[in-house]
RNA sequence: GCGGACGUGGCGGAACGGUAGACGCUGGGGACUUAAAAUCCUUUUCCCGAUAGGGAGUGCGGGUUCAAAUCCCGCCGUCCGCACCA
């Protein structure tokens, strides 16, 4: 048999025949263990990009590996479709945003099933959908019920054109990314989620996710910032407003006696009363206002401050006062809104000291002796022991610092805390595409959850979007309603959630969808927690912290045993392509352009263009490649093959036409084997050495998620059957390679193993196994060194004495010419491994 | 500023402290072909050498060790995350 594997005919029709066979339906009531397989689901933008390829490519191979390995896979597929951009579309093309996001879908799906993914479509759902988010409202209302949800007055970024509030990453310079409008600070009602309830069950949780990057527990750890201090009151030295004394919050109590100001935040009461006497500390407040809240925007700001004129009182020292400031740099919302300045041992302190011409004492030092020398240019933030501290002098600054705790308890002035960096979780959004809040509010009652059987608040679908602003709140009656309290006249809350809510639950509803509640416990639990979840790092923090919380929340409430949702994660690279850049600076896409020798060209025009830096496909760049011509051309097992090799998992892959066409040689070279599998009489004993090496190293490096290295062993299999005579073993090999390549190439895999004539599915197959005996050779390379270079490699029978090695060593021509008659004053052997003659 | 990761041929990358560069890509040479495609063979870290062989080599400088890409110390560079966090 010749010719070529067509993936055309053959991707189209194995995939047909899964989808027939229901090859792929999680079974929960399946005997076999269970593995729950999750990649992160996407979100309906239009269509499928080289990085869902990648992703989805991962946990695939992880799926239908463990299914080989007689596990009951539940590997599911959904939509994350509620969201910003579908009310961008319904802006900038006039549709609307659900018939946006469900032609998206529609898309999307079929390109997905194109790959061949093996995936229970039987359990799809997109978060848009009712059928979804009134389970969520429920489980909204069960928080809310616990205590867990609350609402205050909140700072937020508000664009004043698109009337709505933006996240820190859509302000840029200032302004609203989409309007352009200067972005202002602005105080609005919003609904919180009390995680900061969790935040040493998340915090001590980390240590237990063993299978998760070090790196993302880290990140999860610096987010949650947990910090232990001293939290105590500065009396004032006279009362103002009404206002007797300032609290603040310090995580170094042994600076105590280097104080020299007290600063509070802008909003802070104590702010307030200095602004109604002082129409200059009103002024400086105001300047403290204007200007976003993000980061970018704070980092330029310079440090200022107003001297109040008031004074406090030190605590542990009735003489002694310390002028009171506001100052821009002060938070309201971490800590207590106030700090005491120590402008020898901060630094932001000493360049506030030092502009306000305050006083700079040491009072922490390497050792007593120095304790007279005066800071120098910057603060000295490093511990050491306490100096020009009375009763604290000597000690070292733990022991300061749990002294001053110690005396402050025990004076009751202050005590011993805990603060976080974790803010609670702002869900309300000003958008009409997200689950609605399924609240009411009524003047006589508040806030009043929606009645269960009331049950999905669903979106009104007569929705404009010719006007900026909340649609909902504008719908001429959706939020007209009797108040379920008390059945007096009453709105609905207009705001919707924020789509990290409805990522945070839906790794439970693919694992259990009852039509008339969230989940059902028992069959939840079959199969969770997630065993293996792979998403991009970009969520490395907001969308499992989310989730993490969320499913510690149900956990309080008795709904569901485990506390932690993903027991291994894998947070893979980026799909990467060359830039190109016009002569204008304008970007051009790959297929603008043409390599001409060593350098680029412009198709059209013949214009030499700029190569720029590898960077992530992105639009902006124009350096995309969409999966779908792609996937026309090589078929779905050639892309997949290559989203695999070369590159390690976790790193960026770079997309290139001739990676591509590689992987496209292999699966060809596959089939020819499949198509000639040249059996003889008679074993080939090295050949099944490599054999049996083989089916264990791919099983290893799967594994492991090392596909790179997976790859590798298979390319190098492949070439040692393509080398070896006809032999029962041979063929053998080409059977077992089928089953090794069916993970990462299953329509080639069972193409080849029909053409074997076999009769069942290779999908159905199970790994192969190998006998650990074969793993290890009779005859075993030496390396041979002479004061540790390499000058002679001999080949020795496997376990031979250390002195037949010695001797054979000495032996060498090479040896002897390097020795030149002198003798070893060391050997050392590494028993089948090496010898190493110390000269 | 704080935290973290990384640095190996022309490129992506392999390498329990033990033969550096597996495997892939690219390039060179060749076979098959009227020609091409496809395929196959061969070669590809650098330097000296016809070969045998020798020298250098894993960002830079030190150290530990019989032996270091790998462990330790100090630099340099790149990337990522966080950031007036008290």
């Amino acid at each position: 048999m010749s010719g070529r594997f067509d993936p055309s005919q053959a991707d189209r029709r194995w995939q047909s025949r899964w989808n027939e066979e229901g090859s792929f339906a999680a079974d929960s009531n399946s005997n076999k263990p269970k593995t729950y397989v999750l990649e992160m689901f996407p979100y309906p933008s239009g269509r499928i990009h080289m990085g869902h390829v990648r992703n989805y490519t991962m946990g695939d191979v992880i799926a239908r590996f463990r299914r080989m390995q007689g596990h009951e896979v539940l590997h599911p597929m959904g939509w994350d479709a509620f969201g910003m951009p579908a009310e961008n579309a319904a802006m900038e093309r006039k549709v609307h945003p659900g018939e946006w996001t469900w032609a998206n879908i529609r898309t999307m799906r079929e390109q997905l099933k194109q790959l061949g993914f093996a995936l229970d479509w039987e359990r799809e759902f997109a978060t848009c959908d009712p059928a979804y988010y009134g389970h969520e409202q429920a489980l909204f209302l069960d928080l809310f019920e616990a205590g867990l949800v609350y609402r205050k007055e909140s700072e937020v970024n508000w664009d004043p054109v698109d009337m709505t509030v933006l996240a820190n990453e859509q302000v840029i310079e200032g302004r609203g990314w989409r309007s352009g409008a200067p972005v202002e600070r602005r105080k609005l009602a919003q609904w919180f989620l009390k995680i900061t309830d969790f935040a040493d069950d998340l915090l001590d949780g980390l240590a237990d996710l063993k299978d998760w990057p070090e790196k993302v527990r880290l990140m999860q750890e610096n987010w949650i910032g947990r910090s232990k201090g001293l939290q105590f009151r500065f009396r004032l030295a006279e009362a103002v407003d009404g206002l007797s004394d300032v609290e603040v919050f310090t995580t170094r109590p042994d600076t105590i006696f280097g104080a020299s100001f007290v600063a509070v935040a802008a909003d802070h009461p104590i702010a307030r009363a200095a602004a109604n006497a002082d129409p200059g500390a009103a002024e400086f407040i105001a300047e403290c206002k204007a200007g976003g809240t993000s980061a970018a925007e704070i980092e330029t700001a310079e440090k200022k401050g107003y001297a109040t004129g008031i004074e406090v009182v030190h605590p542990l020292d009735p003489e002694w006062r310390l002028p009171v400031y506001i100052a821009n740099f002060v938070l309201m919302d971490y800590g207590t809104g106030a700090i005491f300045g120590v402008p020898g041992h901060d630094q932001r302190d000493f360049e506030f000291a030092k502009q306000y011409h305050l006083p700079i004492r040491r009072v922490v030092a390497a050792s007593t002796a120095v304790a007279s020398e005066p800071i120098g240019t910057e603060a000295e933030t490093a511990p050491g022991v306490a100096v020009n501290s009375r009763f604290l002098d000597g000690l070292p600054s733990d022991e300061a610092a749990s002294e001053v705790i110690r005396r402050a308890e025990q004076a009751g002035w202050g005590r011993g805390t805990v603060q976080y960096r974790l803010r609670d979780w702002g869900v309300s959004r000003q958008r009409y595409w997200g689950t609605p809040i399924p609240i009411i509010h009524c003047a006589n009652c508040g806030a009043v959850p929606v009645p269960r059987d009331q049950l999905p608040v669903v979106l009104p679908d007569d929705v404009d979007f010719e006007t900026p602003g909340n649609p909902l709140d504008r719908h001429p009656t959706w939020k007209t309603v009797e108040c379920p309290a008390c059945g007096g006249p009453a709105t609905r809350e207009t705001d919707t959630l924020d789509t990290f809510v409805d990522s945070s639950w839906y790794f439970i509803r693919f694992a259990s969808q009852p039509p008339d509640r969230p989940f059902d416990r028992t069959e939840a639990e079959k199969w969770l927690p997630v065993a293996q979840y792979i998403g991009g790092v970009e969520h490395a923090i907001l969308h499992l912290l989310y989730a993490r919380f969320w499913t510690r929340a149900l956990q309080r409430l008795g709904r569901i045993s485990i506390s932690e949702p993903f027991r291994g994660l894998f947070t893979q690279g980026m799909v990467t392509h060359e830039t190109y850049r016009a002569g204008d600076g304008s970007w051009l896409s790959p297929d603008e352009v043409r390599k001409d020798g060593d350098d680029w060209v412009h198709i059209e025009s013949g214009v030499p263009v700029t190569p720029g830096r590898v960077e992530k496909m992105s639009k902006s760049k124009r350096n995309t490649v969409d999966p779908e011509p792609i996937l026309a051309k090589y078929g779905a097992d050639a892309v997949r093959w290559f989203m695999l090799s070369d590159s390690p998992p976790e790193r960026d892959l770079e997309w290139s036409e001739a990676g591509i066409e590689g992987a496209s040689r292999f699966v060809q070279r596959v089939w020819r084997l499949a198509s000639d599998p040249k059996t003889a009489e008679g074993e080939d004993e090295p050949l099944k050495r490599k054999l049996h090496r083989t089916i264990s190293a791919v099983g290893e490096a799967i594994d492991g998620l090392q596909f790179n290295k997976a790859v590798a062993q298979l390319y190098e299999l492949t070439t040692a059957i393509e080398k070896a005579n006809p032999s029962q073993t041979r063929a053998e090999a080409v059977r077992t390679l089928l089953l090794l390549v069916a993970p990462m190439a299953p329509h080639l895999a069972e193409e080849c193993w029909a053409l074997l004539g076999e009769q069942s599915m290779i999908a159905d197959a199970s790994w192969p196994t190998f006998d650990p005996e074969l793993l290890i050779d009779d005859e075993v390379t030496l390396a041979v060194q002479v004061n540790g270079k390499l000058r002679d490699t001999l080949v020795a029978p496997r376990g031979l004495a250390r002195a037949d090695v010695e001797a054979l060593a000495l032996a060498s021509g090479n040896v002897q010419r390097q020795l030149a008659g002198a003798s070893p004053r060391k050997i050392i052997v590494v028993p089948d491994r090496l010898v190493n003659i110390v000269a």
